[in-house]
DNA sequence: TCACTATGTCCATTAATTTGACTCTTGAGT
DNA sequence: ACTCAAGAGTCAAATTAATGGACATAGTGA
């Protein structure tokens, strides 16, 4: 019997203190009133604001110009010395190659980092005619590709609209969209949970994006599929969707059920 | 007893959950033992292992397959919620700019990004020959580029070590070089500091590299100087290498100092 | 200005944490 | 296979730190 794991051997304020963090990490760089955090873990309001002193004396957590916390940089260095969720992205390979070859088309997996997606992988299809706007190993910004656009609704409203306000110092990151155009088809993956584009990151190409599920937090993963606009028409993205999505939550599943 | 440093408000465990997080992140993906981190905090064995022990029940931590912990990969995701320590990267643009500028190269600001580098800035000088490897908002393999010579040298060896044995598999990715080619190179950037190589991540494409110092844990971020090899002798590189590390303790004050 | 709401602080009570000593496990050497 | 040592895991009495209700303070909007 291995069932023993609750009651003996275990430091309550430990515990509590991961709930913060975990809340804390919920609310993103925007960070998170003392109010939200005592709703959030269900724990009293000195005890969530003594932890919360403590944890900002060790500079893992960080108060904002308002009453607000959150996670500091230090987390983020913390961060890059865990091991990546994903692992080897090579072994995630043969699931999106295997949907590349179902569709024929070029099948992508994205990482979002920071303002960025980082295209893990890039499986192609029998179509004859490719779209390689990017490549494996390759950066593009969010508000640039067709998997941003998954990401980017992935997260909290408040967070994408920063993301999307740092990058209108560059106009030329939006490809053939605007602000404004972005923010529409971002708020239509939030509602549909895809997203299908065309000639709007570049012209002559087409997209189906959806995020990646997450069961903890909003997803840092996305997939998509690039094709010519002739041939992503609306009746075959809604055609492929489902597989789309049926590789997506394959992968969530061999990420958390590691 | 010992000095009371701020008794008030501040939540002891909470204290040493962050030590052991702390040191846990010290010992990077190839985790540490109870007695490591016994040491490494100057807490209990019990007190050590009560508190992993929670730890790893809240999946913050998990166990290798041997009696190593380390820091699980929530805590990878938890650190994508905080803001990059990098903050907005155009802040620093015009101190690497200004190296440019003094140099007449072209200078890379790079991040660390799981076994990749991820060129955060770019900045051209004024002479006329150019190498253009790599864009700003592109990323490297570690074993690819000059910068990633200098992550490489920074982390623990084991895990550069592991590092190299992935990018094996692919041996397009180490250019001119051959692993063990490069793990001699970055022995050498271990015991000098900088890295200074010619025609090996590319013919014709000569580099000086150096980690930016990082005040707790291994660098995570490097520069690099490209030019030709005609250019890039010894004597210019030794001449210039003083002014970039001059800029590179700059940007780790601009960081640290926020 | 005055409410009103959220944050920060205090302290007697309570309950969790500490620590030394003990046991268990693993693996190396004979 | 057997022994032994080093590290990992466990326990319980003594201690110490954590808790949360109540109070104080700082913002915020009318």
């Amino acid at each position: 019997m291995e069932e023993t794991k609750d009651k003996s051997g275990k430091s309550q304020v430990v515990e509590r203190t991961c709930l913060i963090l975990r809340e804390l990490g919920r609310h993103g760089p925007r960070g998170a009133r003392l109010l939200d955090l005592t709703e959030g873990t269900g724990l009293s309001r000195p005890t969530v604001h003594r932890i919360l002193a403590t944890l900002t004396a060790e500079q893992f957590v960080e108060r904002t110009n308002g009453r607000r916390y959150r996670l500091s940089s230090i987390m983020y260095e913390l961060g890059l010395n865990a091991p990546s969720p994903v692992g080897d992205p090579a072994r995630l390979r043969p699931i999106v190659q295997a949907l590349a070859d179902r569709c024929g088309d070029t099948v992508y997996l994205a990482m979002r980092t920071g303002d960025f997606s980082h295209y893990l992988l890039r499986c192609e299809g029998a179509y004859p005619i490719r779209t390689h706007v990017v490549s494996a190993n390759q950066t593009l910004h969010l508000v640039s590709g067709h998997s941003g656009r998954s990401l980017l609704a992935s997260m909290p409203e408040d967070e994408a609209e920063d993301v999307i306000l740092r990058a209108t110092q560059d106009r030329k990151l939006f490809g053939e969209a605007t602000p404004d155009s972005l923010r529409d088809e971002v708020e239509r993956v939030r509602e549909n949970g895809y997203g299908w584009a065309r000639d709007v990151t570049f012209v002559g190409v087409a997209g189906l994006t959806v995020p990646v599920p997450n069961a903890r937090g909003s997803a840092y993963l996305a997939m998509s599929i690039s094709s010519i606009p002739q041939r992503m028409t609306q009746e075959r993205a809604m055609d492929i969707l489902p597989e789309l999505k049926a590789t997506a939550a394959e992968i969530a599943g061999m990420i958390s059920g590691d």
